[in-house]
DNA sequence: AACAAAGTACGAAAGTTTTCGTTGACAAAG
DNA sequence: CTTTGTCAACGAAAACTTTCGTACTTTGTT
């Protein structure tokens, strides 16, 4: 009904996570690059995405005969919303919380810590 | 279709939130604390947090009349697997990518900033 | 034209999570 | 000792998510 507040479920994720690596896909598609990792039906597939559409995740091309699915939001704005939703309900509302966690859960290299280093320094400029 | 594992539900951890902060709570104590927030039954809270104590979410003191729960694993750790987790299936495994979207979810203060500088040059210094 | 292949639509079943009404135990007050 | 309030236990309903069988349509091939 009303625009995207909500978060993807479980599944929903998975399959926002192929498009957006794909950029557009169809349900085959979709289905094919899921049965890589997961014992998943071709029309589990397809019914997801249709309500994915009634729920706005996504818009969907119907000129072809193969449906061709896209993202409604940026991918930015949805992970955006999934990691403010786990920091207010998990951590407090409290970033570095957060950020000490994700850092910690993966061994980080010392690129990906010069990336973020250069992140704060934006960060900081603007304010 | 995606593995559960032993992730709270959303339920379960604004509960968990609740006996984070206190430490150890009694089911009234939990009730008061997310009635504030969310209109939620007090046998609705009890239930959840019985499935809790199954799931060993929870582990509870029996020998008072209104048992005393904490819980099992340390915030810390239950944290850790909920960015874990929402790292590899919302941002392919990238901490950075994550850490990115923590900060511009919120606006992040100087202090706050300068703690994530800490934690880095910390985290460079143990490799 | 007939058939097979690939697609959408849809409804209902199956699975999971959340809610709460009811019951019985116990405690505290009167 | 009886009433009133608080609690745990439990089962089942309600709500939400995931799965898939079936029907029908369109496209491509023989």
């Amino acid at each position: 009904m009303s625009p995207q507040q909500n978060r993807p479920t479980d599944s929903e994720l998975d399959i926002l996570a192929v498009i957006w690596q794909l950029g557009s896909a169809t349900v085959r598609e979709v289905h094919t690059e899921l049965s890589k990792t997961r014992d998943t039906g071709y029309t589990t597939v397809l019914k997801l995405m249709q309500i994915m559409t009634e729920k706005q995740f996504l818009v969907r091309d119907e000129s072809q005969r193969s449906h061709i699915y896209r993202a409604r939001q940026r991918a930015a704005s949805t992970q955006k919303q999934l990691v403010r939703d786990l920091m207010v309900r998990a951590f407090g509302g409290s970033p570095e919380k957060l950020v000490m966690q994700a850092l910690s859960a993966k061994k980080t290299s010392p690129e990906e810590i010069a990336d973020i280093r250069r992140m704060l320094d934006e960060l900081e400029g603007k304010q």
